[in-house]
Formats: C-alpha cells, sequence, structure tokens
DNA sequence: TATAAAAAATGATAAAAATCATATTTAAGA
DNA sequence: TCTTAAATATGATTTTTATCATTTTTTATA
C-alpha cells in the first residue's frame, strides 16, 4: 500500500521542513542519522524528490537540502507518487483487475470507503500543514 | 500493509469457500488456474493454512482442500495472521516505534481512526460472509 | 496389498526491494 | 583559480519476497 522508502520519503522530507531554510540548508548526514535511516538509502530517495522538484537542493559548500514556498505546498500524495510510481492506486485490495462497483469483489464495498479516506489524507496534507505541527509541538517525529 | 502472499491466500480459500465442500474437495491446480496464481505458490501458503487449521486438506486419492464449519467461521485476519506473521499490526503508518496517542507523529490523528476501520473490517468478515456473497452473486472472485 | 493420486516437505532459483560504496559534478569561499 | 564541501550519478551487494522443481508421505480404491 506504501512502501518503505515512501515512509523513509515521508520522514525525511518532514524532517527538512522542521530543521532547514533556504538560508540554512541541512545534508543528507544531518537528516538520516535522526530519523533513524541509512545515510546512501535516504540520499538516494531525497535526490529523486529534488529531481521531481518536490524538493530543493544546492550542491558544493553551504549545499544542502531544503523547501521552497512552493515545495511546502506539496502533498504526501505527491511524495509517494515520485517513490512508489503507480503501484500504489491499485484501488482494489485484492488487485484484481477489473474489480468495481458493477463487478466488485468480496471486499470492495467495506474497503473502498476505507481506501478514499486513506487517499483524500495523502492528498490533502501538506508538508507545510505537518511540519507546522511538528514546530509547534503538537506531534512528534522522531523515533 | 497487507502482503501479496495475503492477498493470494485470500483469494485462494474463498475459492475454495465458494467451489469445494467436505464431500467433493478441489485440488490445489484446480484452485490456482481460476486465480491466476502460480500452483506451486499457492501450494505452499495452503499448506500453511492447513497447518495453522484456517483450511482443511486430505492427501492421497479424492483428496484436496476444503473447509469445515470450524474453518468457514475464521476471518480475513485470520488468514493474515498466519501469512504475513506479526509484520501487519505496526498501526503507525510511518513505521514510528512510539507513534501514540500521547507522542503522536505529524499523521496520526488521520490515519489512526481509518486504521481502525481496516482492522475492524478484517477481524468481521469471515469467509462464510464473503463466500455466501460468492455464490449468491452478489459479488466476484475472478481475475 | 499394490497402485496411483493427492498434499506436504524441502530446498533451489529468480526477481524485487533495500542497502552500501565509489566516482563525478557543482558551487562557495580563500 | 584552487580547494573543499556538498549533492548527483552509477552501479554493486545484500536481503527479502516470489516462484519453481523435486522428493516424500498419506490415503482411497482396485
Amino acid at each position: 500500500m506504501i512502501s518503505n522508502s515512501s515512509k523513509y520519503a515521508i520522514k525525511a522530507v518532514l524532517y527538512i521542513a522542521a530543521h532547514a531554510s533556504e538560508e540554512k540548508k541541512i545534508m543528507v548526514k544531518d537528516i538520516a542519522e535522526p530519523i533513524n535511516v541509512p545515510k546512501a538509502y535516504v540520499a538516494k530517495l531525497l535526490q529523486e524528490l529534488s529531481r521531481q522538484h518536490i524538493i530543493s537542493s544546492l550542491r558544493g559548500p553551504k549545499g544542502g537540502f531544503y523547501l521552497t514556498k512552493d515545495n511546502k505546498r506539496k502533498s504526501i500524495m505527491n511524495i509517494i507518487e515520485v517513490i512508489d510510481g503507480d503501484q500504489n492506486n491499485n484501488s482494489c485490495l485484492l488487485s484484481l483487475h477489473n474489480c468495481n462497483p458493477k463487478k466488485p469483489c468480496p471486499l470492495h464495498s467495506s474497503i473502498h470507503p476505507i481506501k478514499r479516506n486513506l487517499m483524500q489524507v495523502f492528498k490533502e496534507k501538506t508538508i507545510e500543514d505537518m511540519s507546522n505541527e511538528v514546530k509547534s509541538g503538537e506531534v512528534f517525529l522522531l523515533d
């Protein structure tokens, strides 16, 4: 439903949102350790997100990752799309190819509304929303 | 969240429920083809389910898989537990170890109720419920 | 009781996901 | 413009998941 890689990516982006800015960029190694994800692995994920303009980066001394105003408006869904590609949106839990309201699988009627809720959350939660909550101490990121 | 193997297992069990009985058992090869899952793979899954008493089987001529009254009362959750073990119940979507209502992750408040719904469905839907729906033509299994 | 038909057991192989390592490019600042 | 610090690119390795093949055990029935 959502890969390990996507989880790592979300955590990393939230960490950047809470700890970096255009003026004070943050390096991979300073992201990887606190969120407890292998450095080289998270580096690869962040590079891909940067290429797809979900986050921003600058090479060289004083370089690192950061978020622009525009980046902050991206949603969880945007991150998942980049990392997991199209393998996230097979709406049928049993992966039946032609499961639809007309020919529903045995789980369709129970699962479909739940999946809609979940997708809704992924689409409407922005990086900004969540990093504000982290900064205000309502919610927590580390472990 | 739920592995490919679990999906295969659920499909196979539902197929058994809809097409076999204690009197007319069904063989792996007659399950594998219609649900479009590799024979040897589904065989392995069914063997494990049989060992854990989620389904029943008999070797030798006229043998095969079938469900007892008791088997039919098992839930989707029972199948998932056997196939995926304990790797299904990490309630935090970001897999944060100590995400809880007191120290929630940024997605906790949105995701937790959704996850509860899903678990509820897995727990309350029995094999019998679903196979009745398949038999009555309300829902469909193949593809 | 011999035969054959089925699941069960075992383990090998292939594919995908996760992880690690190294060389290259870019940009800041001395 | 040289040096150094950072991301980027590339690809190798490991681990996990999925798949396949073979042998063994069980059981119905001729």
